[in-house]
DNA sequence: CAGCTTACTGCGTTTTTATGCAGGATTTTC
DNA sequence: GAAAATCCTGCATAAAAACGCAGTAAGCTG
């Protein structure tokens, strides 16, 4: 088994089960504690999960109560992708969505006189959907995956297809002009292909902290999406690709 | 159970009941008191509790009491009723919960050992149940009502109907031994019929300022459903219409 | 392809951390 | 003010981490 398989593995159980222990791992790979160690605290250092005594925590274990001066950092930026976001939904539309922060910055940046309704398995977005006077919020059921707070399972996917919904707003982890858009949550890459399939129109939100940047699973290619929001203006440098591709960039 | 868990742990029992012993803590989590009070010592320095004597207090209790006397009052009731009730749960059940004040309290009670199924339509609830380590969470979805924050629909109805489960516990706003169970919101109690056929046992819980009411609609009668919790003790004279009737009283 | 370099992994040893336990000190409670 | 509960302190132990090292695999280069 190569090392990055490996990671991947390892990220995939963190973001499963919200915590790993060492050596229940190394039984599972069957490598030495030493070796989970090391992936550990590689993985840590990139910020991907919380190494402690005996395993590792996914993030969103302290997500709660830490992160204040980061979440703030990049409040910023995706308030601006919030509101280039929220301007293209119009009264009467169906609008599916994702979770995640950005989307939640959006959810919350919605008019109060907007009458749409929204289509969610996101926990934490419906929350915020709900309190808007003028919208209709759908849940989409299923079990629900803890450390992304949002419904996953093969009845989540087949309600997505019965769906046709005009706008689907996705935030995401990767893009990458050559691989397209990638993830590491195996669950949540089938939804986001099935809300893909299910929407007229696919809008992508991402901080641009994350262009040219790659995740294990593959969800689509870049030529599947339709619209790009970023914080940077539309004609930044780094979105020339996507715009050679055919993406309308917000 | 990793460290840094343990003390999520306390610390989210900190926030949600306002106060920790200890000794229940210990007994909870299976460690030692030694440990419990070093962990309330490392979150009292990180200043996310108050560490006092025999447990610690959550930081918003040391403001200035808010909290209007009725509210604190019934509360306590329903601590009562929600220990009565966790105490019928066992490991590998699987749990059909409306939602209310009265059920979220019992959320707040399980035990972190506690490895169960619950599913419910109820947004709050979904919230708490997450928080369990050992708990799988359904998500029944469809049409949110806003002012109650649950799905309602005929797709939750059928979702309902397809599950076998052991346990079901129902909130309630009125019971009366003539009329039976009735409530004032026709989506809630369609989707309160479909729970209870759907469960092999039927736990009804409620303060006991709602005994001998009635509400416009009906839900059921009285003997349909199994067990009755209520703050009261089981002899309590107001309950004995219903022992009479055959349902268990706790 | 031989030789060199580099990256990865496992092992033994040392160091650190986490936890429980025993005893005496302190606080609470009645 | 005495009994009970809770605390602190130091210590023992087991588990986990860190470190250095060596063997091996993989990749590169001429």
């Amino acid at each position: 088994m190569l090392k990055k398989e490996r990671q991947a593995y390892i990220l995939h159980q963190v973001n499963l089960h919200n915590k790993v222990l060492s050596s229940s791992l190394s039984q599972e790979i069957n490598v030495s504690e030493d070796t989970i160690r090391r992936d550990l605290q590689e993985l840590a250092d990139e910020g991907k999960v919380i190494k402690v005594h005996g395993g590792a925590l996914s993030h969103s274990f302290s997500q709660v109560y830490y992160h204040p001066t980061h979440n703030i950092y990049s409040h910023e930026q995706k308030k601006t992708i919030a509101q280039k976001a929220a301007a293209l939904i119009q009264d009467g539309m169906f609008v599916l969505t994702t979770g995640g922060t950005t989307i939640l910055e959006m959810a919350r940046t919605l008019s109060p006189h907007l009458r749409a309704t929204f289509i969610s398995g996101s926990i934490p977005a419906v929350l915020e959907y709900m309190n808007h006077p003028n919208i209709d919020v759908i849940l989409i059921g299923d079990r629900v995956s803890k450390n992304s707070k949002i419904t996953v399972g093969g009845e989540a996917i087949a309600k997505i297809k019965q769906i046709r919904a005009d706008l689907c707003f996705m935030g995401m982890n990767a893009i990458d002009i050559q691989h397209g858009i990638t993830d590491n949550d195996w669950d949540i890459v089938q939804l986001k292909k099935a809300m893909i399939e299910s929407s007229q129109k696919v809008v992508c939100l991402t901080i641009a902290e994350k262009i040219n940047t790659l995740q294990p699973i593959h969800i689509c290619n870049v030529s599947d999406i339709d619209i790009l929001i970023t914080e940077l203006p539309p004609d930044d440098p780094l979105l020339k690709p996507y715009r050679d591709a055919g993406i309308e960039i917000l």
